[in-house]
DNA sequence: CTATTTGTTTATCC
DNA sequence: AGGATAAACAAATA
């Protein structure tokens, strides 16, 4: 599930425990979601620990406690945030469970074990959450940055580039299509066949569907509108919001896409720029 | 039983 | 070497 809004809407399951300590960690260290970590190291720091700041990047969340210790977050495909309320028993996927000293739980929940927890101390970020690439909303992330990727992917279709998280990081498979649907882009352009025109509207694009799946999505997890393609994306036999048309559905890069074939009309600069000239 | 899944990494092939 | 593609990971759901 998370993505860029998804994600942030689990930081935000978290953040009202943020003042409270740690007063136990409850784990399963032979559980996948700990392969690159050491589980008593996680345990020893974070117990007595103040939880100071929950940092999302991207799909990374960075939960900050006593100032250096950080516990990294990756939600895979199924992964999840809780606060209970009451420490219930723990459910199927309950991976990690940091009991509050005010009775509450925080829970990192993820069935498919895709997901990823880290562990780090020290004062500076760890390599895991330092240095990574801006995002989409970031002042960094510019049409000139764009343009950049798309010079150094010449023949990635512009689906497969969208999921590259070292170049936009948040961005999934639902976004990607939802991007290419509103900038009317075909999702099996080529990189290097975006005019100029059309990149600027794909950089606006991107950034409008950041902000808008945050707004909607990464706020209270809200339904979004039906004039996105999000709602009609998965169902089968779902109409393009735009022309009522069909939609289509085929794997790209790996991944399952979805678009308007009637909607997404342009093909790259080479098939609309060829103007026949007098001679 | 089969096919599907909002993610990422690794292996393999050209 | 480097890019594209497939496989692997693993469990729920239809």
């Amino acid at each position: 599930m998370p993505e860029l809004a998804e994600v942030e809407y689990y930081r935000k399951q978290w953040l009202p425990a943020v003042g409270e300590s740690v007063c136990t960690v409850r784990l399963n260290p032979g559980s996948r979601v700990f392969r690159e970590t050491d589980c008593s190291a996680l345990e020893e720091g974070l117990v007595g620990q103040r939880l100071e700041n929950i940092l999302r990047h991207g799909k990374q969340m960075a939960v900050v406690f006593g100032e250096v210790h950080w516990l990294g977050l990756h939600m895979g495909m199924t992964g999840g945030l809780s606060l209970v309320e009451k420490g219930g028993p723990a459910r199927p996927g309950d991976h990690l469970v940091l009991l509050m000293e005010s009775g509450r739980s925080l829970v990192f929940n993820d069935s498919r074990m895709f997901g990823r927890v880290r562990y780090a101390s020290g004062h500076e970020e760890p390599a895991w959450w330092a240095g990574l690439p801006p995002e989409p909303l970031d002042r960094a992330f510019t049409l000139g940055r764009l343009e950049c990727y798309l010079r150094r992917q010449p023949g990635t279709p512009l689906k497969t580039l969208l999921l590259m998280q070292k170049y936009f990081p948040g961005i999934g498979n639902w976004m990607g299509d939802e991007i290419l649907w509103r900038a009317r882009i075909k999702p099996t352009v080529r990189a290097d066949q975006l005019g100029e025109f059309k990149r600027r509207e794909l950089f606006w694009t991107i950034c409008e569907v950041c902000r808008d799946a945050l707004r909607v999505i990464g706020t209270d997890w809200s339904r979004p509108p039906d004039d996105w393609l999000f709602n009609h994306r998965w169902k089968p036999g779902g109409l393009c919001p735009r022309t009522g048309g069909p939609l289509r559905r085929r794997v790209i890069g790996g991944r399952t896409t979805c678009w308007s074939p009637e909607w997404q009309i342009y093909r790259g600069k080479r098939s609309c720029s060829t103007v026949a000239r007098p001679s």
